[in-house]
DNA sequence: AAGTCACTTGACACCGTGTCAATTGACATG
DNA sequence: CATGTCAATTGACACGGTGTCAAGTGACTT
């Protein structure tokens, strides 16, 4: 919490994000994060005031380590609505899984802790902003299909990109990575761009 | 578990049920089902031999209550493909908010218990059957659109009808419940069915 | 020599689940 | 009436995981 030596703490969210990729988020405890960082279990207590702020501090590291804002350069950056909708269903749908264990740590605590469910629910947040953008692109070039309000294809688009179902395609049905980002941008191109009839 | 008092086990299960309903699955402990049911803690475990029998239990009590079975015949003798999946995507969109609290809580159990991951996965197995059935209802009147194959197909129903769906979409969203099956037919329709261009 | 600072050690409280053993009280059966 | 059975109660306790507290250690200042 107060301790300020820097290196200890990076040393202490570096072990919680190898053991959260390893287990899949899993089953890791306060006492495990502190063996694989060589420190005594209290000693990460003199970090991080508990566990839900550990956590939500790891996905910020993580968030610096992987550079999630740049991954969204393209998506921002395109030209087009449906040039800015792909990009967008492929940098995040990409991000997923190497996020993964992070996230499926943060939330299972949200179920039990206030400040996991509001950092986790901020995280959606911006990532629903993403959605939002891309569907206003849409718009903007009127090519969002006429079956949806704005509001209601963000609405669809942010719950079709949840880690939840990325997990049960690629991990329940089986489907690989790419096929995920193939699937996710066909079906989105089919529910929100509307179809030019070839002639 | 071994106790036979048929009684007092329904009103565990009642108890159960009541709690888990009215918390949306959330922090309902052992304790609080004995009192509610008016009974010791202990006595609880003369019924069931744990949390996650119990939870599993309910569901089947559940299901007895709420007709589980009943509401998939208007799917099942559906004439055409297509009346099939509209009436399957009623049938278990508007059973979902019934069993939401009692689901959630298994749900939450899946992360450590064998039992109730097993349980859990077991229901949706059975749910992804009925995707399964309607696809191939679709796929047998040749109107079962290209874009998929009827694996892929199941797949993607599967998941639009999650139960982490409909949470997203009604709580977070806050969509209506009739919104929400008339969004989600309208979806899958266009998803899965082939257009017939009229011309 | 005294002070500071990161960290260690070990004990402990709390919570919720699950276990155990002794007891109670109602009801049946000879 | 005595005996047995059986559901349920009572109260104690173990366990695992989180979080707290107090005293101690050892290195590096000044």
């Amino acid at each position: 919490m107060s301790s300020d030596n820097p290196e200890t703490r990076t040393r202490i969210l570096q072990a919680t994000l190898d053991l959260l990729e390893a287990s899949q988020g899993h089953g890791v405890r306060m006492a495990d994060i502190a063996k694989q960082a060589g420190l005594s279990r209290q000693a990460v207590y003199l970090h991080f005031a508990n566990r839900a702020e550990l956590l939500i501090a790891t996905t910020h590291h993580l968030d610096a380590l992987k550079g999630s804002d740049e991954r969204l350069i393209p998506s921002r950056t395109a030209r087009t609505g449906t040039e800015r909708l792909d990009s967008f269903i492929e940098a995040w749908g990409n991000y997923i899984p190497e996020i993964y264990g992070v996230a499926k740590a943060l939330l299972a605590m949200r179920d039990t802790d206030q400040a996991a469910t509001q950092a986790w629910d901020k995280r959606m947040q911006d990532m629903r902003e993403g959605c939002e953008a891309a569907i206003m692109a849409l718009d903007r070039d009127n090519m969002l299909s006429p079956d949806h309000s704005p509001d209601q294809a963000t609405d669809i688009l942010w719950t079709l990109l949840s880690v939840r179902n990325w997990e049960q395609l690629t991990i329940d049905c089986g489907w690989p990575q790419d096929a995920y980002i193939e699937n996710l941008i066909s079906l989105a191109r089919r529910l929100f761009v509307v179809q030019t009839t070839p002639e």
